[in-house]
DNA sequence: ATTTTTGTACGATAAATGTCGTAGATTATT
DNA sequence: AATAATCTACGACATTTATCGTACAAAAAT
């Protein structure tokens, strides 16, 4: 059960999400990138990111005056256990249910139907037994 | 923004989902259904069931000594709010990789695979433009 | 008509989350 | 060296959630 401790909260899937296209960061990075879409102030980016170290999600390093926050887990091992804490609490357990809502969702535009399309016809093609 | 409302918690789902199987049910039923699975006194399915209520995720309505509990949004339009919700927050909007990282998940079933693909197939058949 | 059972209401509690303010330490500036 | 700027630590606080215990009301059983 190595994974049942990775549990972010929206907030730390935000700050995760940055981590993972550009770490390590710095609070103050981290606090930039929040500003530019909400309201919120240092103090508040750095008692999460205290919270999400104090959890295990991340680990920091002495850096100077500051620290460079790093992730502990990996985005698709962090994705892949959401997605599957996501189907159980919502689908049901079903990933056939969730995606059927997916390509029935207004809100998926047709352009990412397609490509799901194609995913699905690469995969196909791959292993086609 | 008529669904900006629709917030169940996962203790909340759990209660919903019985709910759209065989609705109305009163406390006692939900309780019942919970016992099954885990160890949880009456009284917290009452409270959780007057949270849903004050939130107006549940409407009740006295019968005899106890209240019949219905729900409020159906079942597909909560599914679909929580799943752009979910989307947005683990999936930075994509629900492509959402997709992909389904297919590549380990726990998802060959069997569940396949059934994606046929759902897929199904659909390109009927509207092959 | 008491008593027991059953259900609801209400309040208490503990943990988690998100939000800051303030204080202290360290670095940079003058 | 004194002052200003920058970060971190720490604690406070409000809200939400999940959890019950207890008390009260109504119905059922004796």
């Amino acid at each position: 059960m190595k994974n049942s401790k990775i549990t972010p909260t929206s907030a730390e899937l935000e700050i995760l999400n940055m981590l993972w296209e550009k770490e390590p960061l710095t609070v103050k990075d981290v606090h930039e990138h929040l500003t530019e879409t909400k309201d919120v102030g240092y103090t508040t980016a750095l008692k999460i990111m205290q919270n999400m170290t104090a959890k295990g999600l991340l680990r920091r390093e002495p850096n100077g005056k500051n620290h460079l926050y790093y992730t502990v887990y990996r985005k698709e091992e962090t994705r892949s256990t959401l997605l599957d804490r996501f189907i159980d609490s919502t689908f049901e357990g079903s990933a056939t249910s969730l995606v059927m809502q997916l390509l029935g969702n207004k809100k998926t535009s047709k352009k990412e139907i397609d490509e799901i399309r194609k995913i699905i016809e690469e995969m196909e093609k791959n292993q086609p037994e």
